[in-house]
This record gives C-alpha cells, structure tokens and sequence, in this order.
DNA sequence: GGTAAACTCTGTAGCAGCTACAGGTGCAAG
DNA sequence: CTTGCACCTGTAGCTGCTACAGAGTTTACC
C-alpha cells in the first residue's frame, strides 16, 4: 500500500518536484526509503499533502501551514489557536482585495477615458504619470 | 538641476536600491554620471521614476511596464494600443480579486462554523483537508 | 588643509514558492 | 539484455525587490 512519488504527485494534480520542496521546507515530514533510496509513500502522506494543497490554495503561506500543521501535529491544541490563524490570514486576504480593487477602480475609470487618440494625450499615461 | 541616487529616491520614496534595479531591468535610462562615476539624474528621469512607481502601485508587472515605456519611448504608437495594454491587465486583476473572494469567502464560513472545541472535530482543519 | 561621517560605487546573495534542469541510479517490460 | 522510464541529488532559474561587503567619493566641520 505504498507508491513512489510520482504516483502520488498524480494523485494529489501535485508538482512532482513540489512534493520534494515541501519535504525540504518541512511541511511534508522525510518518508520512508526503499532499499535503493526511493520515497514511499501511504496514505496518511496523502492527505497531509491535500491539506497542504488545499491550504494553498486558499492562500495560506508555507510559513502559516507549517504552524498550522505543527498545531495539528502536537495534538494539545484548541480549535481556538486554528481559528485565530485563520482570522489573521482572514484579515490578509481581505486586505489583499482592498488593494486590488483601488487597482481595479482607476484602471477601469482611466481606460474608460481613453479614445484612442495620440499618446501625449493618453488618459492612461496621464494617470500612471501621477496624481499631480 | 541634477541629483544623486539617494536624493531621487528620497524625493520620490523609492527604496534607493530599487532604483539601481530598475536601471538593471531596463526600466530606467543609465544615467550620466559623475567624474567619479557617481549617477546624476534630472527631472526627466524622475518623472519616470514616477510613472513607474505609479505603475507598480497599479499592479503592473516590471514587464509590462517595459512594453509600456516602450510604447511610449518611440512615439509612434496610438493610444489604443496602450488602452489595450491597461485592459489586458485589468483583466488580470479582476481574475486575482475573484480568486481572493473565493477565497475568502471560504475562510469566513469556515471560521464561523468553528466553536473553539477540540481539534479532531475542528471545521477549519476539515476544510483544509479537503472537500471530500 | 585635514579628517571623519555620510554618501556612493560594484557585485553578489537572500527572500517566497516553486519549476527545471544535469548527471547519475534503479527497475520493469519486451 | 537492453531500452526506456522513473527516480535520485544538487543546483540554478523565475519575479521584484532588499541587504549586504568592501571599496572609493563627497561633504561638513574645525
């Protein structure tokens, strides 16, 4: 019940060198060796590697999973110490949209403007020109 | 009517190393220098240090700002072509802030879900397990 | 004019989060 | 048995900076 890396980088839609980064960060812990020095993998590396995955995807930093799952790991943790984890990035996230959207706004009001004339007149360099 | 580095960056809050890069990335013009090789800059180029600081603000890569400078370096180029440019972006933009809604639409009704109790039962670390 | 502090010069290394080699084994199928 | 793929390691590359080290320059003050 074991697979190589490979497999399990198929398994997951993971990166096959990823899987190893993530060993050398130390988000997945070093598995298990054939006699040659291959990595085997079970199941329980799995689904370490889909939360790691998932928590990618929803933007948490190797960093903020690697004490999330040391929280997890350690298993004296209240729910309480992940939620605060979450709330924080929570809090990045959103502001990461604010930002964006400001982006959004004037690019959008800039080119809006734009009639397609001769470049010293461009809305659009105006804008990037500066707010003066 | 000239300045060294560190007066640019000063004037425009520019970290003054990021000035040295711009210049290596082809963004800014080497500068005449100095009898020692010191740089010497004028209003031409902090105009431009402008534009591009104002350009990162607005999410554009180092990239696209080069196409840009570009564009407007040899002035032979519609507007159009540079309103093209703002709204490929913008495109670029409203997909990162979907993405970033998504997730936190995601980290909000998990993190509302969670009551502080123990981990095994904790939503957030189930939802980082996957959807499964 | 001397000297010390503050600036500038160059090249290079580091950060995140991967991805992509090169050059060398191991293994399984035909 | 040999062909071809998968795997191993270490290292370099990407973006957009930032931060040195070690040298030379300029400025301020006495």
């Amino acid at each position: 019940m074991t697979m190589t890396r490979g497999t399990l980088a198929k398994r997951t839609g993971c990166h096959l060198e990823t899987v190893r980064y993530y060993e050398q960060t130390g988000l997945m812990p070093d598995p298990p060796r054939s006699a040659a020095g291959h990595r085997r993998y079970g199941a329980d590396h799995e689904r370490r590697l889909r939360f790691i995955l998932r928590g990618r995807e929803l933007g948490f930093t190797i960093d903020e999973l690697r004490t999330l799952l040391g929280l997890v790991d350690r298993r004296q943790v209240t729910c309480g110490q992940i939620r605060t984890a979450a709330l924080a990035h929570l809090d990045d996230v959103r502001r990461k949209i604010a930002d964006l959207r400001r982006m959004e706004r004037t690019l959008a009001a800039t080119a809006a403007r734009c009639q397609g004339g001769r470049v010293p007149d461009c809305p659009i360099i105006e804008t990037l020109s500066g707010p003066n």
